[in-house]
RNA sequence: UGGGCCGUCGCCAAGCGGUAAGGCACGGGGUUUUGAUCCCCGCAUACCAAGGUUCGAAUCCUUGCGGCCCAGCCA
């Protein structure tokens, strides 16, 4: 399977890129790599992310390593490490490297040493109360810290004092001695190592003081040889005290930071915390929930990689703050499983139809092909016989206008076998329709009828050979395009974002498909098998229906 | 109101001084044993606004207007 389908669409970062091949800026090589902190789920902004860097690796013979960001371990766990890995081979990337960058606390210490010893950093005991105080306002500049001053001896013997345990929590810091008066607040003598007594996932306790992100991601890019490392906009007044580090270091490599807009998709939320609190509150299933904006929830709805791929190509890469709507989302799952996935068919409520002229015990194996525009997916069987389960949806007494299925007296073809004509509506005492008594017209196999237009055509089953299944149909989980916007997120949650319907008969042949495996269920939508299936009850998610070009009204 | 960034069709997005690509959505038509798919056609005299430079401006300049981000010992 190739990554790269499509010729790639121009945008910024691509402009660079070539530009700094064609300068051969950094020594003509493209290192990119992917950097998530391990304190949650990836969701689908990541995965914007993650075919960028990976993308951008594949497309210019380059390298990308996946890095964890793993210098806040209060926050972070092995269990979140191995989801990340999980989903970034599931969407179909191999990193050239695996780093962390708790690998680098060691070079960390001893650049910080450096730091220390050209009068770039010092150790502050100042509370973070005083920090804030100081630090001024976004008009105002910050004051000095009592400490700034403090003589390089005495900061290095602080500092070794720090590592060796000898201090509390929070006693103190180390800062970077840069400008307290800078317009961006980000150099205002920004904190670059904390005490903190707690185990870390990969280290164990082996340190009890731990570096900030603003100096561990700009050297860990140094070590890496990282040529261009992307981020979003939030990080863009970072910058400055990203290239501050490496220039005051001399690191041999000089990595470019290089900023785009996150994504922003409707109707979802990629907050780490609400996301969190939807499990935790369990307004969802869990992280994997079908409605969660995470890789392993659009998973388990049947979202393929591919289609991830193509989303994040296709939604384009700019520095501009923008909502991506759901259908384009959509648009992308529906090529790839309508290219891609069986069609079977399936009756999410059933409605009994019993071929009154058709043989008693009489059961004729259909063979039906398994997609429409690719026969080289083969065929299956599917018996038909007397009594057969059609969509209620499917007949109408009283059909609104243009209706073409099935009513009283006419006439419609069941997909892959015969045209049957409704003679007789049977209801019980409630006056609910509760059984079709039908002919068929044992002349229109594989054919059409003569002399006349059969244009409804409707999906079906055989009663008897049918299998029990429960689809889960999901839609949307908020009611607003932009939950993120309102004062309580909660409270804009669709009640309807998932409808369990169960009694549902599906055709034979599904008996044995696999879990995660998608198939088309003609005529409703794409469903994919759903882990929680028993050998009774097979359980479908659904991924997204078919386009609806005739809605009723 | 300090600093940084951004403004091209309903939503994305190309365009980089030579006269507005493409995708999604939407509307119309055709094919079809899935009201699916597929195929046609339509969809910005206009690029936040106003001035200016130029033979020529979405692209350059000026001034406005609007939006996003930043005051963690989070990332």
């Amino acid at each position: 399977m190739s990554i790269n389908e499509n010729p790639s669409p121009a945008n910024f970062i691509r402009h660079i890129i070539n530009n700094d091949l064609k300068t051969n800026k950094h020594n003509g090589k493209v290192a990119t790599r992917f950097p998530p902190e391990p304190n949650g789920y990836l969701h689908i902004g990541h995965a914007k992310s993650i075919c960028l860097n990976f993308g951008l690796a594949l497309e210019y013979h380059g390298t990308c390593n996946l890095r964890f960001d793993d210098t806040n371990p209060e926050k972070e766990s092995e269990e979140y490490v191995e989801s990340i890995k999980r989903d970034v081979h599931w969407l179909g990337f191999e990193w050239s490297e695996l780093r962390h960058a708790s690998d680098y606390f060691g070079q960390l210490y001893d650049y910080a040493v450096q730091l220390i010893k050209d009068g770039k950093a010092y150790v502050d005991s100042s509370t973070p109360e005083q920090i804030r105080a100081n630090r001024g306002t976004l008009t105002e500049p910050g004051k000095n810290s009592p400490d700034r001053d403090r003589s390089v001896e005495e900061n290095l013997s602080l500092f070794q004092g720090m590592r060796d345990g000898l201090y509390a929590d929070g006693q103190y810091v180390l800062r970077a001695k840069i400008d307290m008066a800078s317009p961006n607040i980000n150099m205002r003598d920004p904190t670059i190592y904390r005490i903190r007594r707690v185990h870390h996932q990969r280290t164990g306790h082996d340190w009890c003081l731990y570096p900030m992100y603003d100096y561990t991601h700009c050297i860990s890019d140094a070590i890496e040889g990282i040529t261009h490392s992307l981020c979003t906009l939030e990080f863009e007044d970072h910058r400055p005290l990203y290239d501050w580090v490496l220039e005051q270091l001399n690191t041999p490599w000089r990595p470019q930071q290089i900023e785009f807009a996150r994504l922003q998709l409707e109707y979802t939320i990629v907050s780490k915390r609400k996301l969190n609190q939807l499990v935790t509150e369990k307004h969802v299933s869990g992280w994997d929930d079908p409605r969660m904006p995470t890789i392993a929830g659009l998973r388990r709805a049947g979202v393929t990689p591919a289609a991830i791929r193509d989303f994040c190509e296709r939604i384009g890469l700019t520095k501009k703050d923008s909502w991506i709507e759901m259908s384009v989302l959509e648009h992308c799952i529906r090529e790839d499983l309508n290219q891609n996935s069986l069609r079977v068919m399936a009756v999410a409520e059933p409605l009994r139809v019993v071929i009154t002229n058709y043989p008693d015990g009489q059961v004729e194996n259909l063979t039906l092909g398994n997609h429409p525009q690719r026969p080289e997916l083969g065929s299956r069987t599917v018996p038909f016989a007397k009594t057969v389960l059609i969509e209620r949806d499917d007949f109408s007494e009283n059909p609104p206008p243009k209706y073409k299925r099935l009513v009283p007296g006419g006439e419609v073809r069941l997909r892959g076998s015969y045209v049957v004509r409704c003679d007789e509506v049977i209801k019980d005492a409630d006056g609910n329709v509760v059984e079709l008594r039908c002919s068929y017209d044992p002349d229109t196999l594989g054919k059409n009828p003569e002399g006349r237009k059969v244009k409804g055509v409707i999906h079906w089953v055989s009663e008897a050979h049918s299998l029990a299944a429960e689809m889960r149909l999901y839609d949307r989980l908020f009611t607003v395009p932009q939950p993120d916007n309102e004062d309580n997120f909660l409270s804009v949650l669709n009640p309807d974002s998932l409808q369990v319907v169960s009694g549902c008969r599906v055709e034979s042949s599904l008996a044995t498909a696999a879990p995660e495996s998608c198939f088309q269920f003609e005529r409703i939508g794409y469903f994919c098998l759903d882990k929680d299936s028993g050998a009774d009850n097979l359980v479908f998610n659904r991924t997204v229906t078919l386009r609806e070009g005739w809605v009723k009204e």
